[in-house]
DNA sequence: GACCGACATTGACCTTGGTCAAGGCCCCCT
DNA sequence: AGGGGGCCTTGACCAAGGTCAATGTCGGTC
């Protein structure tokens, strides 16, 4: 179901990645050549855990999440992927038998690019800047993993989720901002490792004193220093 | 203080390492022209959390713990870093102004090399072939925080240490392997993300159990398909 | 040999967040 | 309008693991 899109049209919005955003109108078309379309329903999955990793992605629509399984089915989500983002490239280079380290599952109807591993491997061996940007994207990602794994094993709940609020936070909004959930509260509860009754009840308790105010998928900041004071915001800023 | 050593000697040290095995001689004098020697106490701090990252490791000799501090001061392990192991690379590539994710500091006394970035960004300039090396060892590093933050949530402390346990069995070891904890138990539990208290009761079930024995910082295992079965080992292998 | 400090162990108690169960709300669908 | 299904909320209860405190063990030092 590819809908008629010029080749400046594409490579925008390819451009719209960290890891693409730096590339050439050429090293993109090299790109594109090898490059594949994809639609996904709600609720299909993408690849699987410990599945050969011999493609990876380009969200334009929708949301994708990445999670494990537990032995009983309990599900982690580690990462919501949105429109603009790659994912899965990482894997590529674990060597031939590289496999996916998680699950990938649509959140919403998807639409995505797929591109083939040796092909990019190729691009890569011929235009050395793209590999510059790769490892840029790797780093950011394991920087990410970091502050995860700090905020879950040194933070509890409450932190985690005012942390998370205040990173939802639009750039540049000063004055009692207000936030749009993307995605369903059940689903933010997984990422921040805690279950969905525990978000409604730390919600339910910040509501009370004051200092948010939610209905549905809206929450209003009510008193941003005092959830600041909250998270006693490190040193260094917690970026995603 | 650096002892008298060949080219030859360095060269085959520094392959140890997983990222400069696969070099040649040529690219490792260029390597090994711009890295320093430095030694370290234990106790010591290599660097810290927020630090501009400069500079990237080569451990040779002792142990290094890369950690982060909660705001009370509580302390968890990301990771050990073990002779042979280089650390700190990959934060070389989020832009000029990297930053330390994490505090280093040595748990016994410590001789490294270090290099600095700038060099090493020449070097992958002149050398594409190393930077594939470490697009792998980053790979390798960003699958272990994932398995990491789907043990700490997804498993209770029992199933993380069973699991750590596992993983320190000498390989080809058939037989009722003995495991020799090289660092203190202390951090072993912070690496789990448990307080060494748990870490004892947990040991002292397994002990009634009849499934190991410990003493000291020796640990026999007695009855490792009981382990195994406890950790109901997934579809893939949990490597860390 | 006595003392000290680091580390480990054990016990009693408490806190956090998970589990189970019962509604409530809202949107869609016919 | 009525009914059904997601999703969220709230309450009562529970369990895992954390905290605090006392005690043990070992190795080094004077």
């Amino acid at each position: 179901m590819m809908t008629p899109m010029t080749t400046d049209e594409r490579f925008g919005e390819l451009r719209r990645a960290h890891l693409f955003a730096e590339l050439t109108d050429e090293q993109l078309a090299m790109l594109a050549r090898g490059m594949h379309e994809v639609a996904l329903d709600a609720g299909r999955t993408l690849f699987r855990h410990g599945e050969p990793a011999e493609r990876f992605f380009f969200l334009r629509e929708g949301l994708v999440k990445l999670f494990r399984l537990g032995p009983d089915g309990a599900e982690k989500i580690i990462e919501i992927i949105k429109p603009g983002e790659t994912f899965a490239e990482a894997v590529m280079f674990m060597g031939l038998k590289g496999r996916y380290p998680v699950n990938a599952e649509a959140v919403s109807d998807a639409r995505l690019w797929t591109f083939n591993q040796k092909n990019f491997v190729e691009i890569l061996r011929q235009a050395p800047d793209i590999a510059f940007g790769l490892l840029a994207s790797m780093s950011r990602r394991l920087h990410m993993l970091v502050n995860q794994i700090e905020s879950l094993t040194l933070q509890n709940a409450t932190y985690r989720l005012v942390a998370y609020l205040l990173e939802q936070i639009p750039p540049g909004v000063k004055t009692s901002p207000e936030i749009q959930l993307t995605t369903p509260k059940s689903a933010i509860a997984s990422r921040l490792a805690i279950q969905p009754e525990t978000l409604s009840r730390i919600l339910a308790r910040l509501r009370q004193g004051g200092l948010i105010e939610v209905e549905g998928p809206r929450i209003a900041i009510r008193d941003i220093a005092a959830l600041r004071r909250l998270v006693q915001t490190p040193p260094e800023s917690h970026d995603g």
